[in-house]
RNA sequence: CGGGGAGUGGCGCAGUCUGGUAGCGCACCCGGCUGGGGGCCGGGCGGUCGCAGGUUCAAAUCCUGUCUCCCCGACCA
């Protein structure tokens, strides 16, 4: 029962004038969200009913799939979190009570649950188990941004699974998998599942869910049949013509050529007929030269994975000493390891000369150095995947999923005994869902210039119920019966019973963005029928009697997006 | 953390350079008209100009400090 004259909904003609993102300016015009503090948002009652209806998507699907709901502080003692050895995050909000005693605010709450199942689980015979609650996470972000996309403060449903070895881990990651396509399925977005980052997270798997939109943050690689975040995505180079590789390498003079773009143009070479060494520290192995073509970037994060160790790039001191004067390195004649990247191909190659003002030309990788193969760069648009081209587009996270391993069991003592009475580690699993990013993600992918428009699945209101003429008319008396039929018909609708013009009323609709709208006004009376109008598209359907308006509303939400 | 920008009624802005009665549009309140795409007329309410200190006869305006917010980047377990 809402009647929009005595409902909380702050509609605003315009956006703030520093917001920028699309779901950032709509959700606060729409009255959906209203800013506290940087990154931290009250969600007013109509978005409210977004972020619930959201809510209860995952819950069905969280305990379709076995998870027991509960609910764990956001409040926790400290000491857990140095236990993990999580407690030095920057990203993690720190307080004392007033005795002084250290609490942080939980970004996620591993530590806790795991705690609870040590304490309990003592046998296989109480595994595997999924726990989750839905519960406000904090995280001092560096740059909260664009609404509610990356705030400091949010609601988000996080899982955790318990298994008793990695195949019973692997049926619990799998579940989820499944619960997910599910829930993203439902809500109506457009989503796909990624490859991701395993991270510091340690685990032996992991994925993104994303949805792709212009605000996102992420960038994902697509093929037919592949899908994966840039961070970690693999793909085969697009070729470059090539000089063939001299039958030794000849020196060339390049004064003052100390980049890839210098020495391609002094050269007339295209910018792939150069390789990059870009010299990097390693912990416990020293100076490497990663080895890649001119026209491609390191990506760190890939690089950061097949060192398998943490690494810096060298300093310009390093360089000189150990390699030659930084602009004209070059692997041929380098006294250390070379990473030769998989997007080096066959060829003769143009690199520095590891000598002031001259490059090498005709190198060929194998016979003029030694190498070893690793897959560090960064794809672009255009990389093939199954003799695809890749393209590349901006996804909001909207949700995510790891294979923690026995990472915080092993710290907690989460244990249990199997059937020969062996004390086993537990296997983790962990699980996240963000529902203001669902809700945003919603808003980016189908909001029009007239508004927002919601998947039915996830709007505030089914119907948003129009009535037009003056106070007291004809025709507010029918909208008033036809709204009282709706709501005895358990259909969740938005009453405009204003006092206001039909072009405002229209305006606040299409803004707020109700799958479905009923008007009610002169046409109405005179015709006997009341009009129906999709959102998506703004289509106007078949006008309805007023005596068929239930079945006509259930039959339309059927078939709406 | 680096770079850029902004704080003036609820919202969007002007005024600041060149110190001198704080303004405009929308919203809001009252009255009337209109009643199918943010309509019209008339009358109103509402602001210690982010905060603190300083200069001055006088500060939204000049100076110093400080807080907050936004955007780009870095970061993002």
């Amino acid at each position: 029962m809402t009647r929009l004259s005595q409902y909380f909904l702050p509609t605003e003609k315009e956006a703030p004038a520093d917001a920028e993102a699309l779901s950032h300016r709509m959700m606060v015009r729409a009255g959906l969200i209203r800013q506290v503090g940087s990154g931290l948002w009250s969600w007013l009652p109509a978005g409210w009913r977004v972020h619930q209806r959201i809510s209860t998507i995952v819950r069905e699907e969280m305990d379709a799939i076995g998870g027991q709901e509960m609910l764990m502080p956001v409040i926790q003692p400290a000491e857990l979190w140095k236990r993990s050895g999580r407690y030095p995050i920057e990203e993690l909000f720190k307080l004392e009570d007033r005795r002084g005693a250290e609490l942080v605010l939980a970004m996620t709450s591993e530590e806790v649950v795991t705690t609870h199942v040590a304490q309990v689980v003592r046998s296989y015979r109480d595994l595997p188990l999924i726990l989750y609650h839905i519960q406000v996470k904090a995280r001092d972000e560096p740059r909260p941004r664009a609404g509610v996309l990356r705030t400091r403060e949010f609601m988000m449903k996080d899982s955790y699974s318990f298994d008793r070895d990695p195949e019973g881990l692997q049926r619990s990651y799998e579940r989820h998998i499944e619960a997910y396509d599910r829930i993203f399925e439902r809500t109506g977005l457009r989503w796909y599942r990624v490859a991701g980052d395993v991270g510091m997270m340690g685990g032996t798997g992991a994925h993104e869910y994303m949805a792709p939109c212009a605000a996102g943050e992420n960038e994902v690689a697509l093929a037919p049949g592949y899908a994966a975040n840039v961070e970690v995505a693999s793909a085969q180079a697009q070729a470059v013509a090539l000089p063939a590789a001299l039958e030794a390498p000849a020196e060339v003079h390049t004064p003052g050529a100390t980049t890839i773009a210098a020495v391609a143009g002094q050269l007339g070479l295209p910018a792939g007929a150069l390789l990059k060494a870009f010299p990097v520290e390693v912990e416990g192995r020293g100076l490497v030269m990663v080895v890649l073509r001119g026209d491609h970037r390191v990506n760190e994060l890939k690089l950061g994975a097949a060192l398998r160790a943490p690494w810096r790039a060298a300093s310009a001191e390093e360089i000189s000493e150990r390699i030659g004067p930084p602009g004209f390195i070059g692997p041929v004649g380098a006294e250390l390891a070379v990473l030769l990247d998989d997007g080096v191909a066959e060829g003769g190659y143009v690199v520095g000369a590891n000598r002031p003002d001259m490059h090498l030309q005709g190198v060929q990788p194998g016979r003029d150095f030694r190498y070893e193969r690793v897959d560090v760069r960064s794809v672009e648009a255009g990389d093939l995947v199954g003799g695809q081209p890749i393209t590349i587009e901006p996804a909001i996270e909207v949700a995510n999923i790891f294979q923690l391993g026995t990472r915080y069991s092993a710290v907690t003592g989460a244990s249990y005994l199997d059937e020969q009475g062996a004390e086993q580690p537990i296997w983790m699993g962990c699980y996240g869902i963000g529902m203001a990013r669902i809700a945003a993600a919603a808003v980016e992918q189908f909001a029009d210039e007239h508004g927002i428009s919601w998947p039915a699945a996830i709007a505030p209101f089914q119907v948003h119920l129009v009535a037009l003429g003056k106070p007291e008319s004809a025709e507010r008396t029918l909208a008033d019966t036809v709204y009282a039929t709706l709501c005895d018909g358990g259909v969740e609708v938005l009453y405009d019973d204003r006092e206001a013009g039909a072009g405002e009323k229209f305006a606040d609709a299409e803004l707020l963005g109700a799958p479905l709208r009923l008007t009610v006004g002169r046409k109405a009376l005179e015709s006997g029928e009341i009009e129906v109008q999709l959102r998506r598209g703004r289509e106007a359907q078949a006008g309805v009697a007023p005596a068929d308006v239930l079945a006509r509303v259930a039959e339309l939400c059927r078939v709406a997006p």
